[in-house]
DNA sequence: TTCGTATTTAACGCACCTGTTACATAACAG
DNA sequence: CTGTTATGTAACAGGTGCGTTAAATACGAA
């Protein structure tokens, strides 16, 4: 049993050096080798973060000569912020309590509680 | 060197047991029996889940005599959908590339490219 | 104290992730 | 054909993730 689309797009993005390529490419597509350059890390293993991306359907790749450019695909992001969505109402909630506390302490309160 | 909030988050969310534990949190707080209920997964293993959860941020416990309830802690969340966001442009381009083209071969033009 | 319920921790197995280096492929250039 | 450049694959090592069962812990009740 494979995972569904959504656990295979998050943890492709659970990476920063995945998501490091995803932002320079949101700039433009790019070879390997420049993708590689910003990173300490060797060129087999961004092409194997490379892997991860394509497998998340989050690049494309397609071929030029002796380059294999890589372009962004940001469709599947679409998924995650309708999921992120439906909690908005929750952080907002938090924060808003927050707020309120903070707000609380200032007016002189500093037994406020919660 | 431990990983950044943001893949703290990611990864915790990278797992479908632990999104539907969420999304049960978002309609109030529960045991981890109640949460253990709806998974054909042994208790230790969700108790490990909510770990991860924990570890993320996206949950508090507290303690109610032998019962330790769990809450979803919206508020990491709020940073993920900050991250997508900067995405959105990218994928609703493409949707209207997409659309542009599917229009052309509905007018009756099936050498449409791209 | 002793028992019962709720939950966590320990120990194990297995698979996967991420990096390395060395080698293999693919395509252009001469 | 041969060499050079760009990239992918193989083989290995160490760490982590996720599940299991069995044992430990925490708290309330009798």
């Amino acid at each position: 049993m494979q995972p569904d689309q959504l656990s295979l797009t998050f943890s492709a993005l659970a990476d920063p050096t995945r998501r490091a390529i995803l932002q320079r490419l949101s700039e433009g597509e790019a070879s390997v080798g420049e993708l590689t350059a910003p990173f300490a890390i060797s060129m087999p293993a961004i092409s194997r973060h490379l892997k991860v991306l394509e497998r998340a359907g989050l690049v494309v790749r397609t071929r030029n000569a002796q380059w294999r450019p890589v372009q962004l695909n940001a469709t599947p992001l679409a998924e995650v912020a309708n999921w992120v969505e439906r909690y908005r109402g929750h952080w907002q909630g938090a924060f808003e309590r927050m707020d309120a506390y903070l707000a609380e302490l200032q007016k002189g309160d500093p037994d406020a509680k919660h």
